[in-house]
DNA sequence: TAGATTGTTAATCGATTAACAATC
DNA sequence: TAGATTGTTAATCGATTAACAATC
């Protein structure tokens, strides 16, 4: 490990990969291995060892030359420094179709996330409840974020409002935002905002299969055709 | 233009890219505008006009120097290369929390994609259907793929059947994957797969917070620590 | 033509990977 | 000690960006 304190910042993508380390060892823990080799756990990823071992580097020495790492002891630091040994109180913000299903899908409730509250405009909606989750106002957002001690907002409410909705977010002192609109949103440098994008991930796909089916002589489809 | 035929690869993030370009113009054409600048749709993403610029290149010119682009032109000439002027029939596998919820969901129902069956394993699912799609059992894809003309599977099957299930997805001559389980999928090089993976973003939040949080003299919180 | 903005090149930046020294 | 595998460095690869020539 180096000896003075300078930093390297940490890729996002570093970050994300820590997350599916972690779940490839607690898979490994549950079928009853107590060690596994960088090797070994790259592959189960399809990423090559190096790379496993430099997105370690980044926090620290977790293994041991000749042996390889113990998996309890690696998934206890993953947990730590994804944050996972504390609770996370979320809240869903705009209860349609997605922030409903959301609510009850299982990777939102594991260990170290809970939905604490849901959000709308609706007054229809609001003052009910969904899978025993209250919903409130978005004007109480504020108060409900203080008391309920919310961390992260979950957008999912329509594109039109998304940008008005997030600066709303971000004043009730959330610093975190998974964001299901298919806008872009832009939060102070202190707040971090994750996209998720479904629809154009399923066009990659689409763009995918297209380059696939064209005729033609050009082995990649439709690229630049060199007409002119 | 280029004049010979030679074609750089086009990377993946260019292509989501192209798909949020495409979503930017057909707002501003709903709002009236008949052209945009690159710095304009730039700014609206958050990106630089360069990269905007460079994206594009990759697929030949769609612009006039000094006017910027004509937002249907360059429209119309996004849907074609992202696929979108034809129809995707989408089978969802595995009729759970989150398939439902996905075929639900307005993103896979647009222009360009339509749920055509549901698939599952479970004799209590299957003969019924939701939303108006029949659930057929999962031994039934490659006869459903045929009739129905599926061309893209979205997998919502738990972890530990998630890799079987590809496979069977595969066989059955499915060209593009969807993939929201939390395993690692490498289909044969002809086989895309886009992972989804929303528990993976949500922990990339919580690391961020745990950064925020963390006292001590360290600005960026707990990477590395010179201990030792 | 002069002004503006694209398309393209080259420079920069950052992430991945191979290779190996450190060390169990 | 010899064999194995980590942690780390340096080389490679690929994507972003600034800058500018082409051209409307």
């Amino acid at each position: 490990m180096t000896e003075n304190g300078i930093q390297k910042r940490v890729p996002q993508v570093t970050v994300k990969r820590l997350s599916r380390y972690l779940r490839v060892l607690e898979r490994f823990q549950e079928e009853g291995s107590e060690t596994i080799l960088s090797e070994e756990l790259a592959n189960e990823l399809h990423l090559k060892p190096s790379q496993l071992r430099k997105d370690l580097a980044y926090f620290g020495e977790f293994g041991t030359r000749g042996m390889g790492y113990n998996i309890e002891r690696l998934a206890e630091a993953l947990r730590r420094i994804l944050g996972l040994h504390r609770q996370w109180a979320i809240a869903i913000i705009g209860v349609g179709n997605l922030g409903t299903a959301l609510l009850r899908y299982k990777g939102l409730n594991e260990k170290g996330f809970r939905v604490a509250a849901l959000i709308d405009d609706d007054p229809e909606k609001v003052g009910s409840s969904r899978s025993g989750i209250h919903i409130y106002h978005i004007d109480d957002l504020p108060e409900v974020v203080k008391e309920k001690n919310i961390q992260i907002a979950i957008l999912t409410v329509p594109a039109p409002s998304a940008r008005a909705t997030a600066e709303i977010v971000v004043k009730a002192g959330i610093k975190a935002i998974l964001n299901f609109a298919p806008v872009s949103i832009k939060p102070p440098p202190e707040v971090i905002c994750m996209p998720v994008d479904i629809s154009s991930e399923l066009k990659i796909l689409s763009h995918h299969l297209t380059g696939l089916e064209e005729p033609g002589d050009s082995p990649r489809g439709h690229e630049k055709s060199p007409v002119k």
